[in-house]
DNA sequence: TATGAATGAGAGTTCATTCAT
DNA sequence: TATGAATGAACTCTCATTCAT
């Protein structure tokens, strides 16, 4: 935050560059450029180009998180809550699409997707206590555990919002969009009765 | 097909090799020599390196669908197909576990999702017919059109699947597993009340 | 010795720019650049910059030993090819001074100085049977026996030229010349009995 | 010599890590890391990089000359020293081998050999001094002059002893052992009748 | 079609050195 | 004296691609 928080203009100079240009075609010399950093310096805050992937990361989620905390109402049901965090996704997905692939294969691949996994647990977390919270209401009577199906929920949302925004959406017509993935949603949260 | 198809020894040699080292750290020379043709082989069969990378989702997906509808029998309930897809696509993710990633962002970057899209069109295209199927006979209540609601299952079964084979799972106990990818699509096929 | 024989172009340039810069400073663009090679082209004959150490250290012995070879006469005595052998080590040894040390070192540090004995042995050999000769003739009579006689000897000379011209010389009336070699060798060849 | 007298700590942890690594590849912060000091402090006693290796240089000969000292007799005939000289070079060749190696083409080439010679200096001197009293008592008739018989006699039992302990001895028969150099060089120290 | 030697731009990374504190 | 963050030039090496055969 500081102004000259070399840690944090690295990330966002690398940022800018991947998001124009991916993350194999940015180059290290290009982020400190537009960074205003040397090129060693880089490495004194990360050890390699992979290294800066899960910083990356973690910036997303958390915006993601923020904004929807921001855009929840206390008193809203689960079926609001599904409403916003759908459009909240959509929307930061849209900012972000570039970055959530080579982010996710890059953990993936360099790092293992256990770090993808923590640095969502404060969204599953956050995901399962309003699952819990609708549970009590009776709002939510799916006997998928919470665990799982927060899990689940999320993975629909994003993968739909990125599916959305990623494909060149010639096929508009028959792609996935927010209203979809609600009623999906909701249609999850009840219980089939077989 | 026949013995020295180069186009498929060229294929299974990079699926081979990818699926050791990754996308990017496969060199054309490592697949070439797996596969005994010539460095300048290659570019006869492909443009690029990146050109390889269809050719592989195409293989999977083949695959994929190969053995759903194997395993398929014609007088199933939607149920059953939902339990044999899920099955069949964790045996088959946990197989290419590796190549998925980067073919999916390696579709994004250099193609567009629209090729994702039209490789996976006859997997849509046989799941419309299974819930289609399903609504007729009242198992499938859901408001959700059926055009996104078998992208969105097929989603919510894929990426299940790789988050189970892909993350090292040190969390199994709240990994999603099979049995709750399958009550959780049942659930949301049957219409919620409002 | 083709006009285009990559590999000796190669060698020969290394030769030229490490005589001038010693072999840290002796850069693989600079080699390229000399030999009129790609950059690339560089490590299709060598695995790295290191990998042409043993191949100078080859060249330097081999022109060594056709040297001594060419100035040894069939009827010489003992002593006269112990004159040859240090004439013309002195000769060479001014010649490629400022190969000879890092050959050495190189070799010793990244490949072990077996390669180093490999590439004397042809040098060992010889000097071995001019010693064998010698003790038929009568004129060597220690009890050195042969293989380390000739290696110490080889020693001797190389280490004194080395010291002659390596040294700055400010001291030169101490520094080892060509007659004290000699004599130290020649003293050497006979049996001490006081 | 206090207990944090950052010179020889700096020493210290050069010796250590280039003993290790080789002088190349020892890098100066993981020397300063070594030695509990900052980056800066290092130029703050030594000029550059290469200016450690004088100093190692110096503390090598300091300790061969000490222990070729503790174990000489007054009363030794120049037999005996030459055997003492030839035991304790050995030893602390094996000791030092890794860093040797680099000295002498480091200070070669950094530096120039004349160093190398002035480090000497007072081993020569040692050396000619036993040679001397050996001319006296007629046990060296050699006709080689005092100086430089006493750098080639040095040269020998050095170039030996780097001989048996840098070759990896595959040819372990054929290598100089110390015996051998002992004969050699009693041999040299008696004339040969021309 | 098929070859494979040759290319050369450009990558990531290292590290001796400096200098404001 | 002592620090250590910052520097940035320079390094070795890789590799997708080409083209004469």
């Amino acid at each position: 935050m500081s102004i000259d928080n070399k840690y944090e203009m690295i990330v966002n100079a690398s940022i800018k560059i991947m998001k124009a240009k991916g993350f194999d075609k940015a180059s290290v010399s290009q982020i400190v450029k537009e960074a205003g950093v040397a090129q060693g310096t880089f490495y004194l805050y990360f050890d390699s180009k992979n290294a800066v992937v899960p910083a990356i990361a973690k910036r997303i989620l958390n915006t993601l998180l923020a904004e929807i905390k921001k855009a929840h109402r206390q008193d809203a049901t689960i079926y609001d809550t599904i409403e916003t965090v759908v459009d909240v996704t959509f929307e930061i997905t849209k900012e972000y699409k570039e970055l959530i692939l080579f982010c996710y294969s890059g953990l993936a691949y360099y790092h293992s997707l256990e770090i993808w996994e923590e640095i969502y647990q404060p969204y599953y977390d956050w995901m399962e206590d309003q699952l819990n919270s609708a549970k009590e209401n009776g709002l939510c009577t799916t006997k998928v555990e919470i665990g799982p199906l927060a899990r689940m929920i999320i993975n629909v949302i994003e993968t739909s919002a990125e599916a959305f925004y990623l494909s060149n959406q010639r096929s508009k017509e028959t792609a996935i969009n927010k209203d979809q993935v609600v009623i999906f949603i909701k249609s999850a949260l009840t219980d089939y009765h077989s």
